[in-house]
DNA sequence: TCCAAAAATGCAACTCTGTTGCACGGTGTT
DNA sequence: AACACCGTGCAACAGAGTTGCATTTTTGGA
């Protein structure tokens, strides 16, 4: 995936909202196969959304999504996330914000194995939520018959900009 | 706190809602000099919600609160909780269902100083939510120039008595 | 003890997020 | 071309959290 990243490079037209590019034909050939690839059928406003999570290092809400495509309706917006959830092209973030983050997987992401174990972090200035797929969450070791399927770990504080 | 939970045994009044007690004179003094201890005013209300959350070894939600107490209104024990959280004598539980979850501190609980760092422990099959204040959350490291300030680590799984 | 001030309570209304139902429209298939 | 299917957009709704305001209760001082 990160080729494609780099793709993200080749030049751009601005159209519509100030955040939303539409990328060279490459880019978008690109894209067309990350969604074929993971069986969601590729159309303009997945395509537009992929590339605007690909643009982005943090994670989104469906608000912040919400208001980088005005022409949108919020409920595509939504339904489109749940598909790329449900595909495994995203993961969902419960960053303790009472909000619910989305952020590209991994490449090597086995979401329908196992719930991604990676720390996300949240900064309390910049009221940003970011992933830190390198910084795994530490075994948890639990009382006795209690079964543990899922792990989530946020930390909050400063980021790295703010700081 | 423990001789209060002991107090707790002593001769019950059942009235208004059937999860509602109001224990014995001895046990609302005690109640009592727990929200004095923590400066905030005994009212009927408090007391009956410290009492229920006395009573209660999982955390609860504002929802199951209002549910337990149809005599009182949700914005009076919305402000009560907030009241509890803010004197210290309950910790706000983010569990990841999106419905904030509220549960007594511990006697040695700093919330002023540092926020709590025990393991919470979402069950999957009976949705409660439980305190594992023995389970410290490990230590975490973060890339330069983060800096943590908070941590929360939720387990989803099957509990004890599920399983 | 009584009164005034302060605090707590109850009611209504509202915001925001998430969600569902339904109708419309485009696309691909036979 | 007819059809089914899927995506999209609009409307509406549910639930949690929250705020404003009027009323009641409690507190503290005269």
């Amino acid at each position: 995936m990160a080729a494609i990243i780099v793709l993200g490079n080749s030049k751009r037209i601005r159209l519509g909202s100030p955040n939303v590019f539409i990328g060279s034909f490459v880019l978008m050939k690109a894209l067309e196969k990350v969604l074929e690839r993971n069986k969601v059928r590729p159309t303009a406003m997945r395509l537009l959304v992929l590339q605007y999570l690909f643009t982005k290092n943090v994670a989104v809400s469906l608000t912040d999504l919400e208001n980088s495509f005005e022409k949108s309706d919020r409920t595509t917006l939504y339904r489109t996330l749940k598909t790329f959830v449900e595909s495994c092209l995203v993961h969902k973030i419960d960053d303790g914000t009472g909000v619910s983050k989305y952020a590209l997987c991994e490449e090597n992401c086995n979401c329908e194995i196992e719930t991604d174990l990676h720390v996300h972090f949240h900064c309390n200035l910049c009221k940003q939520t970011i992933c830190l797929p390198k910084h795994k969450i530490p075994a948890i070791y639990l009382p006795k018959a209690f079964l543990p399927q899922e792990v989530n770990l946020v930390v909050k504080g400063t980021c790295n900009k703010c700081s």
